[in-house]
DNA sequence: GATCAATCATTGATGCCTCAAATAATATAA
DNA sequence: TTATATTATTTGAGGCATCAATGATTGATC
């Protein structure tokens, strides 16, 4: 076994032990699941937008999605209407009451951000960002 | 807003869609989930090992390693007894069965981690192992 | 216009993870 | 030795993800 066999396994441990944790210290740490807040991040500008865009963008199942904004629905965050021109498709908004909260949301996200990456530098930001795009087209 | 703040949000977006994805697509491509494989993977020595080092190892709950090996016992891959020494422990042992079916596994783990990794040059690998690591830590 | 296919959303079932509480066994201290 | 911690494992409850199956609506074709 080559010293690079052995970093690649390495790397799928590692991989593993991050994804377990991350979604769960993410909510500790902001208060929200890491998907709710990529949804209300997509819906931040304040248009309209198609529930199955939303699912698309955050790459996340459809049942799932449902799930979520369900949920979001009624805590107020968002609001739903059925395209009046084609009856099968669901417009989503954030609500007013979510456009104020998303603000505190932003902030805790940007410290869990911080937190993550605190002994990167400047030049490592891009190197790492770059790999993740990579694996997730890998994938 | 500069341009690493705006590279350290994708990274989290990045990081999240992958997280959401990676165990599932493991699961897909090898035929046993990821957690699984790393506890049969740390008892690949053949040795009995304590189910709390496992659990420590893996970096995983308590109750999620307890289901985990019921699970892998009720399909005869590892055998368990208590530490005759003291009776809160648990002894786990790979199985003649699962020394056989694990080389199976390992050939599914390496072509997925080849798989993931296709595009990363020698170079790269250990500058990525480095940045899970250290992003792992600061979790 | 009736039928069949495609699209979007939802629900049900299942898996894995977490935390918290319960059980059991051992160690420690009064 | 009896009461009180501590440690290891298990069980229960809840969250989020997937797939598969179901409904509902629209589009296409004959």
């Amino acid at each position: 076994m080559t010293r690079n066999d052995s970093t690649e396994k390495q790397i799928l441990t590692l991989l593993n032990g991050l994804c377990n944790q991350i979604h769960h210290k993410f909510e500790c740490c902001t208060g929200i699941s890491s998907s709710r807040l990529e949804i209300l991040h997509e819906l931040c500008g304040g248009a309209e937008i198609k529930q199955s865009h939303l699912q698309k963008r955050i790459n996340i199942d459809n049942a799932a999605i449902t799930r979520h904004l369900k949920q979001l629905e009624a805590e107020g965050m968002v609001t739903r209407r059925k395209n009046p021109d084609d009856n099968r498709e669901t417009f989503v908004r954030l609500s007013d009451e979510g456009l104020e909260k998303i603000e505190g949301y932003k902030i805790e996200r940007e410290n869990f951000i911080r937190q993550i990456l605190k002994d990167f530098d400047d030049e490592e930001i891009p190197v790492l960002a770059d790999f993740l795009a990579r694996i997730k087209n890998n994938i």
